[in-house]
DNA sequence: TTAGGGTTAG
């Protein structure tokens, strides 16, 4: 039986074979059609071919075209996979001249696949020349162009092309969409390309449909990302990644990580796409113990460099540099973004000099820095007080690494000499910087001169920064109190109106804390946390004693009348104070206490933060939406400034 | 012969 089976195979391979050879070109000579050495070169020639043995195979073509024999469309387009593999651009390129030598009219999926290698090889005037001249195009043809497009970030030709495409008459299928939806920069495009998708049936596609969730989720509409995914009846992994990727990249953790968990309940098992995203889940949420058990499984793909670049930011931005450090050094391949990572994490979080330590080693190691890179350099020097050196990374960015400075590294700078108490340096770099100052410009100025108590500039930099952005709470309350400072209440008053017209409401400040996987939130004057009598009577005894060596409740931080709370009350039950006496409350003495806030934190909570570290010999770590905090022996990583 | 998802700052 097991012969009969194996003499069948043989036939059907040899039928194929056989009839892949003898597709002449209609111009070749047949002379050697039927002669046993013609047929034994073009057997062999296809062999080669499927073989990917692309040297033999090129000679093969050459030897068998000595004979008069040309290959078929079939096989020249194996002969251009086989250059594909192994990336020979001046092969294809001789395969692309045999195809259309001796008068040859190749077919249309031939052609297709000459300009599919080129676009592959990134060659696009050439696969843009092929397609021109091609007297019929299909489906194919166009979708091999406008993914091309659409690689190349040349949105308008991939849109422009789907409309040439239609008017003469191709119709598009879902390798169209998935390849034009990529190239969908605007609401109004993507609005007609999904109707279209519709009435042609394809959106239930799981290529469509990933590629629909991943471009709304990239142009702000997580609404109808997560709408395309809830119209799902089947799906696969990929369409997955894209909601809990959408989910995750726009500040929607918690989401994303309810849906990861419906993921697994459905059965599915993740890949790196999903461990990524789910990481940066945990970054964005600060779950350092979720992030570590996700740490566990990402040993299964231990090369994977975006994915090892996640875990990396998940451990600096949950405030953990040594696991870091760890993760960094046991990565085999390291590119521009881990080193910006680590620079970046040890500079926010108080590493400065380790952070540019580490720029000279990237440097040393050939890795080319770029704008991003760049930045953490800056903030390392800002943070450290180094304004010799920030102003010298900065004049020479430009000339040594061909970078041009932009708007968020003149916003380092002003960072740099605010800290410094240079606001005059800070006003005049702001004068000459290239660009126009955004409100994040004018909010850094501002920092500098609530920390150097400079008024009048105060109050000039908050009216920049609100007619930027007239709707920024935190603004109104930092200039409110700068004019209750002073006395000014007629000003005060001003303020109080403007927020109050424009139905303006400070955010209410929530801080998080995990305790045994479990995430605790607290904002002010909730009560509604099982322990909160509890952490109250703590909180209470902790002041006093803290009064006992000398604090005093800086009433300075609170928004006058605005809340209409008590000032010493307001203070006292600020979400981060309850947070960190939960932590001292439920975790272990050698266990860090980290919390994440939605809000910068107040000069008051600061203070006490300082003193509680030192006298329950606790390191606390804050991580605020700008900055990081490492409280530890009675002082802050920020050096007070922030 | 054509297609989809993941990493650094702000």
């Amino acid at each position: 039986m097991k012969a009969i089976l194996a003499n069948v195979k043989y036939l059907r391979t040899s039928l194929s074979s056989l009839s892949r050879s003898y597709s002449p070109t209609p111009l070749a000579s047949h002379a050697g059609a039927g002669n046993p050495s013609s047929s034994a070169l073009h057997d062999e020639f296809v062999n080669l071919c499927y073989q990917r043995d692309l040297p033999n195979a090129m000679k093969a073509m050459a030897a068998m075209e000595r004979h008069g024999i040309f290959a078929d469309s079939i096989t020249y387009s194996e002969l251009i996979k086989c250059c594909l593999a192994r990336n020979a651009v001046k092969q294809g390129m001789l395969v692309h001249k045999h195809v259309f030598s001796n008068g040859y009219q190749p077919k249309t999926f031939l052609v297709n696949t000459l300009i599919n290698m080129y676009v592959k090889f990134n060659l696009l005037e050439q696969a843009q020349a092929l397609f021109d001249q091609m007297p019929e195009r299909n489906v194919v043809s166009w979708t091999t162009m406008i993914s091309a497009y659409a690689n190349a970030k040349l949105s308008k030709k991939a849109l422009e092309s789907l409309v040439l495409m239609l008017r003469e008459g191709a119709l598009p299928n879902m390798y169209t969409f998935s390849s034009v939806l990529r190239a969908c920069d605007g609401l109004v495009n993507l609005r007609q390309l999904h109707c279209c998708m519709i009435k042609l049936g394809l959106e239930s596609d799981v290529f469509v449909r990933s590629a629909l969730i991943d471009v709304y989720s990239k142009l702000d509409k997580l609404k109808d990302a997560v709408c395309v995914f809830n119209e799902m009846e089947t799906g696969d992994l990929v369409v997955w990644n894209s909601i809990i990727g959408g989910l995750a990249q726009n500040s929607e953790g918690d989401e994303a990580l309810n849906q990861f968990k419906r993921m697994k309940r459905a059965g599915f098992a993740t890949d790196q796409a999903t461990l990524t995203s789910v990481l940066r889940a945990c970054t964005g949420l600060a779950l350092l113990e979720l992030g570590r058990q996700v740490h566990v499984h990402v040993l299964k793909f231990d090369v994977d460099l975006i994915l090892n670049n996640a875990l990396l930011d998940m451990y600096c931005k949950c405030g953990n540099l040594d696991d870091a450090k760890s993760v960094f050094n046991r990565m085999v391949v390291r590119d521009v973004i881990s080193w910006s990572t680590m620079i970046a994490g040890l500079a926010q979080n108080g590493y400065s000099l380790e952070a540019l330590k580490f720029f000279d080693l990237m440097k040393a190691s050939g890795t080319k820095p770029n704008n991003i890179t760049i930045l953490g350099v800056l903030f390392a020097c800002s943070h450290a007080g180094l304004v010799d050196d920030g102003w010298y990374y900065f004049q020479s960015m430009k000339r040594h690494y061909g970078i041009d400075p932009e708007r968020e590294h003149y916003g380092c700078i002003i960072d740099l000499l605010g800290r410094a108490g240079k606001l005059d340096e800070a006003v005049k770099l702001i004068q000459e910087m290239k660009g126009e100052p955004d409100a994040t410009t004018w909010r850094t100025l501002l920092g500098a001169c609530r920390v150097h108590r400079n008024v009048d500039l105060a109050i000039y930099a908050a009216e920049q920064v609100l007619k930027l952005d007239p709707e920024d709470a935190g603004t109104y309350v930092l200039l409110s109190n700068i004019f209750a400072n002073s006395q000014r209440w007629e000003d005060v008053s001003k303020v109080r109106r403007a927020m109050k017209d424009k139905g303006i409401a400070k955010e209410p400040g929530c801080s998080w804390i995990e305790v045994n996987k479990q995430i605790h939130a607290f904002v002010l004057g909730d009560t509604s946390h099982p322990k909160s009598n509890e952490i109250n009577r703590r909180l209470n005894q902790l002041i006093h004693k803290l009064m006992g060596i000398g604090y005093v409740p800086d009433t300075n931080y609170v928004l006058q009348d605005l809340e209409g709370e008590q000032r010493d009350d307001s203070l006292r039950y600020h979400s981060e104070k309850l947070a960190i006496v939960f932590g001292l409350m439920s975790l272990p003495m050698e266990s860090a206490i980290r919390i994440r806030k939605n809000l910068r934190i107040c000069g008051d909570c600061h203070t006490f933060a300082k003193l509680v570290a030192k006298m329950e010999n606790r390191l606390i770590v804050i991580r605020d939406p700008i900055r990081y905090h490492h409280f530890q022996n009675g002082v802050c990583s920020c050096g007070d400034y922030w």
